[in-house]
RNA sequence: GGGCGCGUAGCUCAGUGGGAGAGCGCUGCCUUCACACGGCAGAGGCCAGAGGUUCGAUACCUCUCGCGCCCACCA
């Protein structure tokens, strides 16, 4: 027997354990290996990024699932990897540059990525080493990258299939510009967030010979169309101004034309039902190339679209010399400034709205109109709507399935060109005379150039489930582990990612990417704030890690994470369940000092155990059930609830001490049952805490078992089978009363001030005399009495002890001799199924042609029934409403 | 504007048609031979509010108030 430290030790424990399991290969698996397969793919981290609570949380239950899975027997692979995050990365290099005092495109495209790719050797290890401290169990002679050779040559076949098929196609389209960035952004890449904005009202005058043309009188026919904006510079491209149809306040005006008041240009008014006579003056100024809506409504009118914007938002010469070359927030103020000039504007107020922002670098964005590759989602969403519809990809929780579903089927074409450098380049070589070729082998021909952009990042993220496993390529690896069991994420990326993967996994397997999506919520701090560093509320998970423990890390954040609700962690919370996990340890301690060599085995015969044996192995048991129904039910923290009861509020508290009896007396016979029964329960209590708790439970298992490491490991021991024979509930209320006994002495000393060490004499009235006659023994030691002495049986008053001390005495209730609302709870289930079976044969009975016409003997049958029934029902009765007095 | 969720002890949260709970915090006693990273005991809650269903509601239904999240091209 190894001598364990008095206090757990994480930091002496936990790296040489790791080291360990890497080293003997219990983290790798081969697809020939033995065993249903399991499979789970990492949710790639940015290559350049650190570990984060958010991470530790999303891999510490994939590592739960895998640990669980890998001792259940099953071929269990946990691939990891990394994600090349093209804009997120770029700007990180960008940033070191701009300190270096260049920039991208001093340096050149080339010099630039041979940069990165330099930053992301120095870097690019750094969370996947950081995942190893938290004790991930992950493949790691698996490691993939999303811009490595064999995951490039997966998004080459996908990009140029789906062109070949027609669903990706180059358009001129206005789509989500980032001025910042300089490149193109997907719907999804834009954050909407509510500002205090100006809605700015004004007015373009009509045309003067029209005004005249019309006939209308001078003095009542209005000098021009009063509009709303809250983006008044985007007035420099305005092409026309919209009215409702049905608006009869502008219906003289719809055909009139305004004069542009900076520019030499005149538009029409027009009707369109897009415009809401609600809203401001009812007529709306349309600027086709700023306005997704404005843009709609240019194609039904065939409206002219002026883009008065450079790729960083500064205004072009088309403006007009007044209001060229200006950043468009200074356009804006210069254009409200020149309105008030000429007398145009009506007024400005305040008004709240949604602004869409860069979701990498905070920029407001800029919808702008220019030429992309999109991908057609329809056909695509279609599919993969129907595959949840069927069941094929199930979430848990349920409630993420619904806005999933709403997102597909309100989905849009996908902006994936991205004008930056670092990134998967299309494949599109535009050729000498403008003809356009896509195609799986590079062309290296004169006049042939390939198009500048690179790809969405969550272009190749989207084929990771397969890609990792070498597709296009029909390895082994995909024909075992594809698809994939359970993909775990929080629920902010289902759209950015898991419907992609959903989409595109059908569209070139056939397969959904996983079988079930397990959404954990965002780790918060303790109040439920987001964490974010100005508020100073971040908490590092390698500080958790390195100051209480991996175990107590992940033992707190699982506690706290129940499916889709979001997760509170404050580090207090994580020095609880150090503690915890030193309980363990000491409870772990304890037995080995104990157990006198003994090992876990087989358990003794029931009639050699004791009423505290049968009472942990039944508590066992039940905990064992609740914990594994949790684990399916990916209910974590009601897996860390059972265990954390079990092993500190029963096992050690109450089983160790009771044990303590026999393994310090003189009987070897009762010791060597109480040994047994320790190893078996500890035993158990390491496997089912494995997954959640890997190293300690290792190191008191090793300790336990003698297991020597490397391949003779927990890691991948059986998971326990649960033997259900076990649970006794007689066994459990009997020994309820006896601790409700304890109990009741602890309390009348503490409130009597009686010293913990005085020993005394109890005298026991109870209607469970025998029982605590049998075990007055066992009473007396936890209690520290020096006697138990039974003296009557209440039988009238069940749940009423009295305890005698000395001359005084005190009268204690000890409700829990019998479990009263469980009772009734079972004579009312037993009721109502008597009434339904009495409504039955009532029903016969009232039926006037069944008594007329059936035999005497079947109805005379059916009339007993329902008196034995109704004597039966009044009986339950009369039961239920004794207890329900008790019950009080 | 649409969708979802939540209001239970000072804090963070479980919970069930019939005794109101846990962890942390707080109070008192205790260095009892695994553990002071401990043990024993205690204080503290009209279970957001109103109505309904029920013999009985913290739980089921409706509404109100308060809070949060996601989605959305109304200037």
């Amino acid at each position: 027997m190894t001598e364990l430290p008095k206090a757990y030790d994480p930091a002496t424990v936990e790296p040489e354990l790791y080291k360990d399991w890497d080293g003997a290969g219990l983290f790798h698996a081969e697809p020939d290996d033995d065993g249903e397969p399991f499979s789970i793919v990492i949710p790639p981290p940015n290559v350049t990024g650190s570990l984060h609570v958010g991470h530790a949380l999303d891999n510490t239950i994939q590592d739960v699932l895998v640990r669980r899975e890998r001792m259940r027997g099953r071929n269990a692979v946990w691939i990891p990897g990394t994600d090349h995050a093209g804009i997120a990365t770029q700007n990180v290099v960008e940033r070191l540059l701009a300190a270096e005092g260049t920039d991208r495109h001093t340096l050149g495209r080339e010099a630039f990525i041979e940069r990165v790719w330099q930053f992301r050797a120095a870097s690019g290890g750094t969370i996947l080493t950081q995942l190893r401290e938290l004790g991930a169990s992950a493949d790691w002679r698996r490691e993939v990258f999303t811009f490595d050779e064999v995951r490039s040559r997966a998004v080459r076949e996908v990009f140029v299939a789906l062109y070949e098929q027609g669903l990706i196609y180059r358009g001129n389209r206005l789509i989500n510009w980032c001025p910042r960035c300089e490149t193109a952004l997907s719907d999804i890449e834009v954050e909407h967030k509510d500002v205090d904005g100006q809605l700015t009202r004004f007015i373009y005058p009509f045309v003067d010979g029209e005004r005249d043309a019309t006939g209308q009188a001078a003095g009542d026919a209005p000098v021009g169309m009063e509009v709303a904006t809250t983006r008044p510079e985007t007035m420099l491209g305005d092409t026309a101004i919209a009215v409702h149809p049905d608006d009869e306040r502008w219906a003289a005006a719809v055909g009139r034309h305004v004069r542009h008041p900076f520019q030499d240009r005149t538009f029409a008014v027009i009707a369109d039902d897009y415009v809401d006579p609600e809203f401001g003056s009812g007529a709306v100024k349309i600027t086709p190339a700023h306005d997704p809506n404005d843009h709609a409504m240019a194609e039904r009118h065939d409206l002219e679209i002026i883009d008065i914007f450079d790729e960083t938002a500064v205004t072009t010469d088309v403006v007009g010399e007044r209001f060229a070359g200006l950043d468009r927030f200074e356009a804006r103020k210069r254009v409200v400034q020149a309105l008030e000039e000429e007398g145009l504007l009506v007024g400005v107020e305040t008004h709240r709205h949604s602004v869409g922002h860069c979701s990498r670098c905070d920029t407001v964005v800029e919808p702008r109109l220019s030429l992309q590759w999109f991908v057609s989602m329809r056909p695509l969403a279609e599919r993969a709507a129907q595959a949840v519809r069927d069941g094929a990809v199930e979430f848990v929780p349920q409630s993420s399935t619904k806005p999933f579903l709403d997102w597909l089927d309100n989905l849009h074409d996908w902006c994936i060109s991205r004008q930056i450098w670092w990134g998967h380049r299309i494949p599109a070589w535009y050729g000498p005379d403008g003809e356009i070729r896509v195609c799986r082998e590079d062309i290296d021909e004169p006049g042939w150039l390939q198009d500048d952009d690179v790809l969405d990042t969550w272009f190749s993220s989207q084929l990771w489930p397969f890609s990792v496993f070498g597709w296009p390529d029909d390895t082994p690896e995909l024909s075992t582990w594809f698809p994939t069991s359970t993909l775990v994420t929080g629920y902010d990326i289902n759209t950015f990612w898991v419907s992609r993967m959903v989409m595109i996994s059908l569209w070139f397997t056939d397969k959904a990417p996983f079988k079930v999506v397990h959404n954990h919520g965002l780790v918060r701090d303790e109040h439920g704030k987001k964490m974010s560093k100005s508020f100073g509320n971040v908490i590092d998970p390698l500080d958790l890690i390195h100051t209480y423990g991996a175990d107590a890390t992940r033992f707190a954040l699982l506690r706290s994470a129940a499916p889709g609700t979001d997760v509170p962690l404050a580090e207090e919370w994580v020095e609880g369940t150090k503690r915890f996990a030193n309980k363990l340890w000491n409870a772990g301690r304890f037995a080995l000092a104990n157990l006198d060599g003994r090992r876990p085995g087989a358990l003794p015969a029931v009639a050699d155990l004791s009423i505290e044996d049968r009472w942990i192995l039944s508590r066992l048991e039940r905990m064992h059930a609740n914990v594994d129904a949790a684990y399916d039910a990916y209910d974590w923290p009601v897996v860390a609830r059972n265990l954390y009861h079990f092993v500190w509020d029963e096992f050690a508290d109450w089983y160790l001490e009771a044990i303590k009896i026999r393994v310090y007396g003189d009987d070897p016979a009762a010791a060597d049952v109480a040994r047994s029964v320790l190893a078996y329960v500890l035993d158990r209590v390491l496997r089912l805490l494995h997954p959640f708790m890997p190293f300690v439970t290792e190191a008191l298992w090793r300790a336990l078992t003698g297991a020597t490491g490397g391949t003779d490991s927990l890691m991948v021991a059986d998971w326990p089978a649960p033997d259900s024979r076990l649970a006794d509930a007689d066994i459990e209320r009997d020994f309820d009363v006896l601790k409700g006994l304890v109990t009741e002495v602890n309390r009348f000393r503490s409130l009597n001030g009686i010293a913990p060490s005085a020993r005394f004499d109890v005298k026991v009235t109870s209607a469970r005399a025998e029982l605590l006659t049998e075990h007055g023994g066992l009473v007396a030691t936890l209690a520290r009495l020096s006697s138990v002495d039974v003296v009557l049986a209440l039988e009238d008053a069940p749940g009423r002890s009295t305890i005698m001390f000395g001359g005084g005495q005190a009268q204690v209730d000890l409700r829990d001799l019998i479990d009263i609302g469980a009772e009734i709870d079972r004579l009312d289930r037993e009721i109502a199924r008597i009434d339904a079976e009495l409504a039955k044969v009532a029903g016969k009975l009232s039926n006037e042609s069944f008594v007329a016409r059936a035999p005497e003997d079947v109805v005379a049958r059916e009339r007993a029934r329902h008196a034995e029934l109704n004597a039966t029902r009044e009986e339950l009765e009369a039961r239920r409403t004794s207890l329900g007095a008790i019950d009080d």
